[in-house]
DNA sequence: ATGAAAGCGCTAACAA
DNA sequence: TTGTTAGCGCTTTCAT
């Protein structure tokens, strides 16, 4: 009688990882067989399919990502590039987009550059080499190396938060230019005439070029003009805005109204006026941009407008999976804000026309 | 002569994304070295390691991740599993853990439930499955499966946020029991007697159940009793805690202080008395957990206790790491939290001893 | 519907 | 220090 090399498969646990073959082997059925169980059980006789499915539960087999997705090319896996988390505007579309892209099967991948905007190409290689299916970045103002690296590895993407600035037909966002301009004309028709601006650093974001652009025109349009030294830069934080605040009561000169580049800028803006004993509206109107919760918290509550985040969140996911798996998708129809119109933009009195 | 099949390799760019050997042929080394010269340059000539990464540059070259997965079975990640990434505190955390992990070398992936916390296992297992080196999870209190799935695979983890009801020596986080009692005890100091509790669901959930144990025990030290229908179960988000004004003021008996089990509970609570004119602190006391920024922007000033979330965030990223890499480390020390007593909370006054 | 077998692109052990 | 080579665990033709 020959010796035969023990077979522990039947009778005792693996001592190493389970893999498919121990599955097919246990449900004796072949490698191929046992993979289509899994991958395409229409293509699978339901006996077999009950077969593997008990092994599988019998070994605690767990599918080896690696080894799929560098057999078939495939990671279901999709990464979101986003500047910060840190602000709750971006927090909210992460959700409604993971939700989705989970029932459409796939994994979302979350990285941010924490507005270390140089690092978005070192992040994005990073994710590439992990391997992704597609990407979703946040607005359309990136840099050439990053759209060559897309194109490049074929890799499919969606620009959100913003239109403006891009002609790709793929942009779930949008025209902050719009956006603004029309809040811009809220503050005018208010009787504002003095009127300040705290804006973000505008390099590598359309987003915030595109805020100051609208309110820039919409003063226009009111033959009303910007003095240069009340165009502010601050960072997209609370500590942004008190900032903002610090600076133009410093001038000698004043505006009435300040519009804000983000919500959260606003927020700080109104935080410092308390501090300082500035009165809102009655000395100085302040008015925010993104339309988080929080706006609506404050005390005077923030005039700012929405930008349909979890709206975006949903779309940008449906959109990516239809470009990775080659579903035909019709150009995005524009997303439309909301203006909210709140107890921090004030009329414009005798008081604060000094 | 010999028919050769061309070689196109230096003459003109590859129809096919570039793979280390294509590297290795241009460099006119061995596939090895080239791999050696990616992964342990100092083991590497200088001379080969120009070559090399000459031919890296020429073709564009990104590794294959997957591959690199499956053949060295690492995969420098690390996931971060949280309930939400809607709440402000966790986005924080988020951020250090991403910087730390990015400087030693490890990617970070983030996922959520969103408080359907029977997703969790769910989450796990597709993440397990995509392959990670490590996890960190938010709170002690976990399903039996997910444990058991984490020490069948040898997957090694780190608990963070709390260290309430777990031995395990991988807890980065403070002790919700100890700190709820702590703040009960100021409002106690500042002569409330009636006192309101507005928690979370305390399901899978040590936090919101230590922080209710903490607030119980010091009322009890104090010979306080607690009402049963003073305590009132809503979901953390403002919008839970605006239910919760509505119900404690349909309540023919009141308290005279709400200890909230989240900030954005307070706030939503904050925003819902101004709504109902309720005078925050002359008719009721409200008091906050966690620390956000915003607390500290509402008017009043929400009464809060700090939890030192970039800290939890930093430490779990380098603890996680030396766990995969088999570095010792020491039991982590607790962290500690800060009290923040501000306007929201108020001494018992006449006013309000009805 | 199933089985056999050839890779996917890389790492790591071994030999030189 | 470098080259050679055998896998890592899976998918996917191609037969049957």
């Amino acid at each position: 009688m020959t010796e035969q090399p023990p077979d522990d498969t039947h009778t005792q646990p693996l001592n190493r990882r389970a893999t498919l073959a121990d599955v097919a082997a246990l449900a004796g059925v072949s490698l191929g067989s046992a993979s289509r169980a899994l991958s395409v059980p229409e293509q699978v006789k339901p006996a077999t399919l009950k077969k593997v499915a008990q092994a599988v539960a019998a070994l605690g087999y767990i599918r080896n990502g690696s080894a799929q997705a560098l057999a078939s090319r495939r990671t279901r896996t999709v990464a979101a590039l986003y500047p910060t988390l840190d602000n709750p505007i971006f927090a909210q579309s992460t959700h409604s987009m993971q939700q989705t892209l989970w029932s459409l099967g796939y994994q979302l991948l979350i990285a941010s550059h924490e507005y270390q905007i140089d690092n978005e190409f070192a992040l994005l290689r990073a994710t590439v080499e992990r391997g992704v299916d597609g990407l979703i970045l946040v607005g359309t103002d990136h840099s050439q190396e990053i759209f060559s690296l897309l194109h490049q590895r074929g890799l499919p993407y969606v620009l959100t938060w913003s239109t403006d600035d891009s002609s790709y037909p793929h942009c779930v966002g949008i025209s902050n230019f719009d956006a603004a301009r029309k809040l811009a004309r809220e503050v005018i028709a208010k009787g504002h005439t003095r009127i300040g601006l705290c804006g973000g650093a505008i390099d590598r974001n359309e987003r915030a070029r595109g805020r100051r652009l609208g309110i820039l025109a919409a003063l226009k349009e009111a033959r009303l003009k910007m003095r240069k030294d009340w165009i502010f830069e601050a960072p997209f934080s609370y500590a942004g805005g008190r900032q903002a605040i610090q600076y133009f009561w410093s001038r000698k000169q004043r505006p009435t109204a300040i519009l804000f580049g983000t919500d959260l800028q606003a927020i700080g803006a109104l935080h410092q006026c308390r501090e300082q004993g500035i009165r809102v509206p009655d000395d100085l109107s302040i008015i925010g941009f993104d339309g988080i919760e929080e706006a609506e918290m404050m005390q005077p509550a923030l005039t700012t407008l929405r930008i349909p985040a979890h709206e975006i969140g949903r779309r940008a996911a449906h959109r990516i999976v239809a470009l990775i798996e080659g579903t035909p998708v019709e150009p995005e129809p524009p997303l439309s804000e909301m203006l909210l119109i709140r107890e921090s933009l004030g009329q414009v009195s005798s008081t604060n026309q000094r």
